[in-house]
Parts: structure tokens; sequence; C-alpha cells
DNA sequence: TTGACTTATATGTCTAGACATATAATCGTA
DNA sequence: TACGATTATATGTCTAGACATATAAGTCAA
């Protein structure tokens, strides 16, 4: 039997502490300014230790809710538009999502020595050698996205001997890169002849381009460039989802 | 005098230890899958107590750079690609950052009761009142974006009254509002013959559109639509930034 | 009024413990 | 061999202190 209240032993203390102050931030009861209670209150007010609250309150800055400064106490920030996470994700987890069919195919894949422009697009200056791959991913057997990739052999030379034709280059990446760091440019453009064929859509018609740059501690690793149909492809950001 | 390897006592000893875990994984020292050492093993190797050493594991499994599990121990994480954070700064901010003047101007204000697009398009089904705003942002009195906004005055009766002739309503609401939630959306169209007027392109040129759907704990406040010149401009959005 | 100095205080970091809890690994049994 | 019970252990949370440090606020003199 539990309490009359519902003792609700199941979070932990100072997440619900935690999800109480944000609570009252987010409904705007706590605007933007306020400035929250000291550490020594909530402690009194919760009955717990210090390193308790201040855990709570320490991760709500690092959410970049609330804003520390000594001495002055705790306020709650201003919300920032200008901030969101965006969610690119894998193409087959995206195609799959949707509840449609992916389908992968290799257009071309070419090992060759870096142009100036591959070097321009890798942000590299010696020269070397790299893997050019142009695919297409799709759902449904409609075309969904053409990809048009770089990889630096001299930092992936694996590449070199991977077999594209079953698996979309940027899961190999995944699996074969430790940890990368990456750069995205979101673009529009309309469709000349070449895009227009490989998406199926109309010469004119517009589309959304989106540009990754991606390297591991300052060594290129690749340049891809996705296009997509821009009437019927959506990119969604969430802000601040709890 | 500092000792010979630099002793560097600036940062505290959390930082340093969450520092050099982090870079370990950033440079594939460390790569996904690896058991990052026990916390008694870290707690031996920097001489201190477990729960400095817990902080700087639970920020970085907090950052999605390692995954905590009980009794098995902390693993590097597989880098995740999906996830980007986008800046979509404000107007004036990120015209003035480009070291260009920034322009608004008013192009028309309407308020009214709600059309049936008008609660579709804010996520609405009860009928009441909105403002209905078209403004235009200039750089270098260069069109920059046009601006399409719907305020739900349910939520925001003030806007009402508030004057749009010489403060953007992005701005406005930002200083009116205690605390927001929202969701963007990005797309691509072809310029059509106002878009083409309003941004001074093309008719068929291509244009980047960003939607923005804001709400307060359930209570939809406004929904804004932003036409870029698609080939001008870009958005820029880095993954994983230190 | 202004500037320099002092003080009070809230946060920042850290310790040396404690018990809770999920679960990998082991052991015992059918 | 397969499965259920037991145990060991790494993380999760928490405490009651401590000292460090930045800084708002007050004090005092020029």
């Amino acid at each position: 039997m539990s309490l009359a209240t519902d003792a609700a032993d199941k979070p932990t203390l100072y997440k619900r502490i935690r999800a109480d102050i944000e609570k009252r931030i987010l409904t705007g009861e706590w605007p933007p300014g306020y400035r929250i209670p000291f550490e020594h209150e909530l402690v009194a007010r919760y009955g717990c230790s210090r390193m308790t609250v201040n855990k709570a309150l320490s991760e709500l800055a690092q959410a970049d809710l609330i804003e520390r400064r000594r001495r002055a106490g705790s306020f709650v920030r201003r919300p920032q538009h200008q901030s969101a996470v965006l969610k690119i994700a894998d193409m087959r987890a995206e195609i799959t999502a949707l509840g449609r069919t992916y389908g992968y195919e290799l257009i071309g894949r070419k090992l060759r020595a870096t142009t100036a422009a591959d070097r321009e697009r890798l942000g590299v200056k010696k020269a070397g050698k790299v893997v050019a791959i142009t695919c297409r991913h799709s759902a449904d057997n409609v075309p969904f996205a053409v990809e048009d990739r770089l990889i630096d052999l001299s930092s992936v030379p694996d590449a070199a001997s991977a077999d594209f034709s079953r698996e979309p280059p940027g899961s190999w990446l995944l699996h074969h890169v430790p940890w990368t760091e990456a750069e995205h440019t979101i673009s529009a453009i309309v469709a000349d002849d070449r895009t227009a064929e490989a998406l199926d859509i109309a010469v004119g018609a517009p589309c959304l381009v989106i540009e990754r740059y991606t390297w591991r501690s300052a060594r290129t690793i690749t340049a891809v460039r996705l296009l997509y149909p821009g009437d019927s492809h959506r990119l969604v950001a969430r802000f601040k989802g709890g």
C-alpha cells in the first residue's frame, strides 16, 4: 500500500528538484531574469544536503536553462531561439521511421588522386588520394536523396578496399571511424539536368542541399553532399525537447 | 618558475579529468566500445575522491560521449552524426555578425479572426484572433529574408497593441514571452512572383524556407515562415563543438 | 561623486565516507 | 545442457562537512 499522497518514489531526489525547477521555468512561473532560490533555501525546502541541490542546479546550468553567478545567485535565462537541435538522421533510419522501405544503389565509385577541386572541398592542402562515390537512397523505390561523397584515403585508408555496392558509405564510415566532428551547411538550389534525372524530378524543381564536412582531430575524413527533392523532404529540429 | 611539465593548474581537477578522457576519445585512442577505466582506477590515477571522477564521467555521459552501465563500466559511444546543433541566429545578430548593416521593414500587419488555414498552421482547434505580420529583413539594403508570421492572441494578447513598425516581431516576442519551445522545419522552394519581388530575385530562383512553430507548455504562441534566397544564404551547424 | 579598499556571501570544487541498485558472473540444480 | 538462484561489483545517489573564489555591497577617503 502506498501513502495517501502517492509517494511516487521512483525518481531520485536531485532529479525531482531539477524537474520541479524546470517546470516552473517552462510554464513561465519563473520568468527570464528571475532569481531562483539560493542553494541553502532549496536545501531547507527539500531537506537534503547542498551537494544534492547543487547537482540539480548544475545540470540546469549545463542545459542553459539557468545562469549561475557567484555571490549573486542563479537566474532563469532568456529562451534562446537561435539554437536548435537539428536531427539529421541516418538515411536508412530516417526512411524506415517513415514506415517506408529503404533502398540503396551505388551509382559510381572512383579511386583517384585529388584534384584541386577535391582539395578545396575537403579543406586539405597536400595532394593525396580519395574515393569519390555517387549513390542514391530511395524510399519505396522512389528516389529520396542522391549522395555525392569524397573520402580522404590518407585518413581512412581502409575505404579504398571497402565494398560500397551494398552498404552505403555513410554507415560504413560510422562503423570504421572512431570519432568525428562535423559541420553542416544547408542551402537550396534548383535541379539541373543531372540532378533532375537522378531524383526523378523536373529540371528547375527546388532541391534542399545538405553538405557535411567531417573530420577527426583536425584530420579531414569525408565531405558529403546530399540532395533532396525540396518540396517533399523536411528537416525537423526541436528546441529544448525534454 | 613552473615545473618542467608545466603544471597548468588553471582548470579544476574534474575538468582536467573530463578533458583528458574527451581527448582520448576524440583522437581515436579510445575507440567506440572501449571500456574506459573504472571510477576506482581513475581515483587511483588522479589521487582524488570518487565524487570528483564521478562528476567528470557524468558530464561525459550527459554529452553522449560515453555510456555508463552498472556493474559493467563506462564505454565510449559510437559517434552520432545524426545530431547536430543548428544555430538559427536572431536576424539582426546574424546580419551584424557578417559585418553588414541590418535593416527592417514592416510590409503588412493585420488583426483578424483565425481562418481555417491559420488554425491549421498554428495547430489549434478553437477559433480565435491572430495578428498576421509580413516583414522584410535586409543586409546593406539588400533583401536578406522575408518573414511571414502569425501570433496567437489568445496566448499573447499584448501583441494586438504592439508596434511592429520599428521592432521586428521576433525580438518583440523574445522580450514579452517568458519561455518557449520551438520546432523548426527546413525545406526548399522556388520563388513565385510575390516571393521573387520581395527578395529581389528571379522568379524560379531557389529559396530556403525555415518554418518555426513556437509554443509554451502546450499553448501555441507563434508560427513563422522565413524565406531566404537559397543560393546566397547558408545555415551552418556544427556537431559536438567543444 | 568617484575611486579604492574591505567584507560578506553564494557558488565552485572537493573529501571520505555511506547505502542503494542493476547486472555480469558464478554456482547449483534439474 | 539449460535454467534459476546467489554473489560480487561498478555505478547511482546522497551526506555533512571543508576550503576556494568571484563578486555584490558596503565603507571610507580624496
